[in-house]
DNA sequence: CATGAATGAGCATTCATTCAT
DNA sequence: TATGAATGAATGCTCATTCAT
C-alpha cells in the first residue's frame, strides 16, 4: 500500500522486455516464454505482477497514456485561448503517436476488440485525456470561441477522429509523417467547421 | 468432363464461413475448427480444395478481385476524358471497399505482410487492376490533361495511397463512410497537384 | 466367378501404381491418395478392389509370390537329388530377393508385423512355399542325403532363416549382393550340420 | 545453481516410456500421445525437455551410447595385444547388442536415414567409438599384428559391417544370439583376411 | 521475491476410409 | 465400373497459465 514502495526487479524487467518486443512483434505473436527469457526472469512472474499477459500489455499502456496525458498537461501552460489550447493538443497527439509508435499501434488496434476493455485500467485513463479534452472545448464554447449548437462530446469525437483517421495509415504501414503538414491540414478541417460563423 | 462443373458444395460453405467470420475477427485469430465449423462440413475440406487455410483467404480474395475490376471495366464506359475516367475509378474504388469491407481488410491489412504475396495469383490480378490506372494516367498525359514532369507511377501512387488513406480508418473501425465527401476531398487533392497548370 | 474373366483396368493400374511407387518409398509413407493419382483412378477403387490399402500391399505381394514358386518349380525340373534341388532353391531364392527387392523388403519387414497376417492370403502363398521345402527335405531323409534326426521342420527353419540372415542387410542398406558367394557360404553352413556323418 | 540438480521427473519418464515403447513398435509408429500417455505426463513436456520427438529419441540414444563407450573401455583394460582387444571389443559389443535390442534396434535402423544425423550429438558420439577402433587397428599394424597394406579405416569398416551383418537378423527378428558362436565366426572371417601372412 | 515443473486446450494439417450416384 | 464429395480420428507441436516450494 505504500506509494513509495519500489516497483520489483522482476515487474520492471518484464514490462522492460514487453517494449523492446513490441517493437517488431505484434502483440500475439509475442509469447509468455519470449517475454520472460527476454526479461531473464521467470514466466510465472508474468502471472503474479499483472495477471495475465494482457495485464502486462495493459500496465505498459497505461504507464505510456500518464506519460502522455502529463506531456500534454505541460504542454498547454502559457497558451491562450481554447482553440489554440486544442491545437496544441492535436499537434502534440500526432507527436507523440510517431515518436512513440509501438504505443499508438496497440492503443490504435491491439487494446479495443478485446472484452475487458471498458472496464480496464486503460480505458479509466484514456477517459482522464478525455475529459482534458472536453474541458477545453467546454472552455471554447464559453469564451465563443467553439459553436454552442453542436454537443461537446460530438466535437470531441471529431478531434479525436480526425487524428486517428490522420495518423493511423503511417503507423500501419510504418511510414513517415509530417508532422506539421498533418497537423495544418486536420487543424484547418476541424476548426473550419466547429468555429462559430461570425 | 463438363468445364462448368459447378463447385461443390463444402467449397462454398467454406469461402462463405471465412467471409462471415472476418466479419469480426482478423484471419490470424480465425481457426480453420472455426472455419470448418462455421460452414458445418469437415475441417479436411479446407486442405482438400485450397491447400491450407491462406488458400480459402486467397480465393476469396481473387473472386472479389476479379469482380472488382469488372466492375470498374463497366463504370468506365461511355465516360469521356482520363480525368473523368479517373475521377469516376477512383469513386467506384472507394464504393466498393465501402460494400465490401472484409474484402478491403484483407486487402488492405492481411495479404501484404505475408511472405508470397508477390508470387501469389492475388498480386498479379491486382497489378491488372494498376495497369488500368496506369494507362488512364497515361492517356490523361497524352491528352494533356495530367502534368507530363511527374512520372505516371508517381502518379497511381498518389491515387492508390490517397484512396487507401480515405477508406482505412473506416474499414478499420467499422465507421460509415460518405462516400461523396470522401471522393471529393480526395479528388480535389488529388487532381489540384497533377493537372498542368494553365 | 468366371475364372477367366479380366481383370478391371482399374485394379491393374492400382497395383501397377503401389509397385512403382514402392521402389523409392516404403509402404507406410505412400498415401492412398498418392496411389490413386499414380494409377490415375479414383481412390475409392482402392476399397473397391483390395478392401483396404494393405489389401492391394498383400495383392501385389501374392501376385509376386506365385510367380516365385512358378521360378522355383521350373528350375527344379531336371535336377537330380534332394540336396541337389535344395541347393537350387536356395540360389534361386537369393537371386529372386536380389532382383525384387522392392518384395523382398516387403516380405521380410513390413507384412509380418501386422495384425492378420496369419490368416492372409499371403500367408497361404507362403505356407505353399515352405511345403514345397518340406518335401524336398522329407525326400532328402528318405533318400539318405538329409540326416533323419533333426526334425524336417526345424531344417526348414535353419535354410529359410539362413537364407533370410544372408539377404537381409543387403536387402536393408541397400548393398549389392555378391549372389554365389553367399550361397555358398549359405550351403556350407546349412548341409555340414544336416548332411548324415557318413 | 547447482550443475548436479537432479533431472525433472517427467523428463525421466518420458525416456522411459519411449525405451519401453520401442520395444514392440518402431519410432514413427509411436506417437508423441502415445509416450505421454505411456509416462503418465503432459506431452508438452516431451518438447519443454527434448524439443521435439526426435530429440527424445537421441537423448535415449546418447544415454546409451555412453554407457555403451565407458563398458567397452573398461573392458579392455589389462588386454594385452591389439588383435586380443579387438577381439574383446567384438565381443562386447555383440554382447551389448543382444542386451539393449531397443537401442540396437534404433542404432541399426531409425537412425541413420534422417536428415540431420551426420551434424547430430549422437554421430559425434559414434565417432568417438570408431576412433578407439581406429587406435587398436594402428596400434595392431604397428606391432605387425595386423596386416600394413590395408587400410586402417577399410578395416574398420569390416569389423563394424561385420558386426552389424552378424546381429541384424537376430535384432530385427527378436530371435536369440548365441554370442560366443557368431564372435567365434564373425573373428576368424575377419582375422583370417586381416593378419598378415607370416 | 522468484522459480522449476507441469498441464489443458488448442493449432494447422494429414490420411485412410465411406458412400451416394 | 467408376467417381466426386465428405469425414473422423489422428499427428506433431505450441502456448498461456497454474502451483508447490
Amino acid at each position: 500500500m505504500n506509494p513509495q514502495r519500489p516497483e520489483p526487479a522482476g515487474k520492471l524487467k518484464l514490462a522492460k522486455a514487453l517494449r523492446e518486443l513490441l517493437e517488431n512483434k505484434d502483440f500475439n505473436s509475442i509469447t509468455t516464454a519470449n517475454i520472460a527469457k527476454t526479461a531473464d526472469v521467470n514466466e510465472a512472474l508474468i502471472y503474479r505482477y499483472y495477471g495475465d499477459k494482457r495485464g502486462l500489455l495493459h500496465y505498459l499502456l497505461s504507464n505510456y497514456l500518464d506519460a502522455f496525458i502529463k506531456q500534454i498537461s505541460i504542454d498547454l501552460k502559457g497558451i491562450e485561448g481554447a482553440v489554440n489550447k486544442l491545437r496544441k493538443l492535436i499537434w502534440t497527439h500526432i507527436y507523440l503517436y510517431d515518436h512513440n509508435r509501438v504505443f499508438a499501434k496497440i492503443l490504435l488496434l491491439e487494446v479495443r476488440n478485446y472484452p475487458g476493455y471498458f472496464s480496464s485500467e486503460t480505458y479509466r485513463t484514456v477517459k482522464v485525456y478525455t475529459k482534458i479534452i472536453l474541458e477545453l472545448i467546454a472552455e471554447g464554447v464559453e469564451n465563443r470561441e467553439i459553436r454552442n449548437d453542436i454537443s461537446t462530446s460530438l466535437i470531441r469525437q471529431i478531434i479525436l477522429g480526425g487524428i486517428e483517421h490522420t495518423c493511423l495509415p503511417a503507423i500501419i504501414f510504418n511510414r513517415e509523417m509530417d508532422i506539421d503538414l498533418l497537423h495544418e491540414e486536420l487543424c484547418s478541417a476541424i476548426f473550419k467547421g466547429i468555429q462559430p460563423i461570425k
